[in-house]
DNA sequence: TTGTACGCGTTATCAG
DNA sequence: CTGATAACGCGTACAA
């Protein structure tokens, strides 16, 4: 392996390796020429020191592991992207992982990635995880962790989400001002954190509105790949007049399902989804959506954590940080009802 | 900190750090009893080896760094989850990293990567990677590599790719069969490798039914955020009758800027996107596609990659690997025309 | 200002 | 069968 070592330069230079590791960092009491020439030598001969050996001294690694349920999805690819534009900027590296909605593998996972000796963990809970207890344990151990969008009450940890809350009362606030009274409500897994906030968002929205909560239109889909299809079905027995969807995936569930039973979506049924799709504007009628500020949210998460990695954060306020999400009502939508 | 060590288990246990190193892997030679007893104690206290450590000292980590343009692209977070399948199965863990587009970052990525002596690196090349020096020096020094999608005809690298000039063909003769003959193609930028590819199989579908090739019908897209529909404007100039786009975002950029300007897509345009969009059934008329096998894609390369790693491959036949891609023509695009 | 020696956690070699 | 020792690359107390 010619990868070249401290230990190469201080042979070809004929210094011990002390003085050309203290001459490549703190200047700590060194002969300036002593450090030019080592600094141009390294220069010269591309050295970078080998992270392994650093993380195996200094028990860390400039290293951020974020853990994911899942890539292949708009909210979380676009939170990634906030939590390295500030963790780029603040000199630290991110991996990224996938939990797969399991609980084994997010527990896994974070084993390693604790055991590469990350210096902090950003995650979004597994719609699997109820234990949180090994978390705990981390976190008990000073391990800087912030959840983000999924969290958990089980967990005193600092959090970052949309507001879920105001964002589901909105959406059902609209359809409700459009006339609506039925509005179904396809739900997340209620395991997750969030899936009870909108919840709560909407039936608020019933409320304010005099309208009776139903609980035959709350049905929840899991992750299955047709999960949601039977369960629109189910909803559309109780002629709704119009879908609160709680996610891109379930909209478009709702969507293609509609379409399926060739029902008029503008005339019979007003569809909200808590969604970041960008092809909301090309459907016949545009769908209103509840739009998540994804890269705000893990551009705070990752300052957060970053923050209490380097200390600046004496107190661990873990009170959650709600992030105002965005109500976009598309014209033809109004227009249709 | 409280993570044990295998000089704890020693400790405790009044064995030399080597004997309870031994017996925690091969057996060679060991006291049964010894063994136990160590295999014992080391579960009780939860041990886990340092990787780091052990990174150290064996120079590689059983860990497989991915690098891909973007993340959020369902296209490679399929791709992802197919080398995950594999590398998972195989004993590997899967580090992600984003270059977004720059070679700066990339480079800077691929660095780290190596320099956390990842045993080996799947990489598909960002669009403005032009030198790939970088990588040809890895691989001199014997660095598995194996790159997907978006390859380089200056690396003799073994390369996954989709058929990209079958499905381009697929794509372009079934507009040409559909009656059309003047068939605009908004494509990727020049620099990335399967831009070429889909081109040429454009062009070979409008030879084969004598179709003159027209320079003008043809225009590249970067990623900026608007660069597509001032493109798409200069095309309908040439009144073309159908949309050949060679992406998922270019073919939304496309419905999008049709739309704005009323343009009926079934009656006068008829549009195929090369992509992996999931609401294309959802879309008024549906769009046909031409689909990219990313799971498989994926599965492959980290096939490809851990044969690499492992030896199993004694010449490295760098013969690119195409995977077949899927045409799926929906209803009433036909229908419409 | 510079060098020596040690430790981070692990494995491999060589004695015993 | 087991223990002492060296080595992976680096940083730092301690000595000079």
């Amino acid at each position: 392996m010619d990868t070249i070592t401290i230990k190469d330069i201080a042979r070809a230079l004929n210094l011990s390796t002390s003085t050309v590791s203290r001459a490549l960092r703190d200047s700590y009491e060194i002969n300036a020429e002593t450090k030019r020439q080592v600094v141009e030598y390294a220069e010269r001969l591309h050295y970078r020191p080998n992270p392994i050996a650093v993380s195996l001294k200094e028990n860390r690694s400039r290293v951020i592991g974020v853990i994911v349920p899942q890539i292949a999805n708009l909210f979380f690819s676009q939170v990634i992207n906030g939590i390295e534009a500030v963790a780029y900027n603040r000199g630290y590296h991110v991996s990224i992982f996938q939990s797969h909605e399991s609980y084994e593998r997010e527990l896994a996972t974070v084993q390693q990635v604790v055991a590469r000796k990350a210096d902090g963990l950003l995650i979004s809970l597994s719609s699997n995880t109820v234990d949180v207890s090994y978390l705990r344990q981390l976190q008990e151990k000073k391990l800087p962790i912030v959840l983000f969008d999924r969290a958990s009450k089980d967990l005193d940890v600092p959090s970052v989400t949309a507001d879920n809350f105001a964002g589901a009362f909105a959406a059902t606030e609209h359809l409700i001002q459009m006339g609506r009274r039925r509005i179904a409500h396809v739900a997340i897994p209620a395991s997750i954190s969030i899936a009870q906030e909108r919840l709560a968002g909407y039936r608020f929205a019933l409320e304010k509105y005099g309208i009776p909560y139903d609980e035959n239109l709350v049905r929840h889909a899991g992750f299955g790949p047709n999960e949601v299809e039977p369960i629109v079905n189910d909803l559309l027995i109780q002629s709704p007049d119009a879908f609160f969807a709680a996610s891109d995936r379930l909209a478009i569930g709702c969507l293609a399902t509609l379409k399926k039973w060739n029902i008029a979506i503008p005339g019979q049924i007003a569809l909200i989804g808590f969604t970041n799709i960008t092809v909301a504007d090309l459907l016949d009628p545009p769908m209103t959506t509840v739009e998540q500020p994804a890269l705000e949210i893990g551009q705070v998460a990752a300052g957060r954590l970053i923050d209490l990695i380097e200390g600046k954060q004496k107190t661990v306020s873990s009170d959650p940080v709600k992030i105002a999400t965005r109500l976009v009502i598309r014209a033809s939508t109004q227009a249709g009802l």
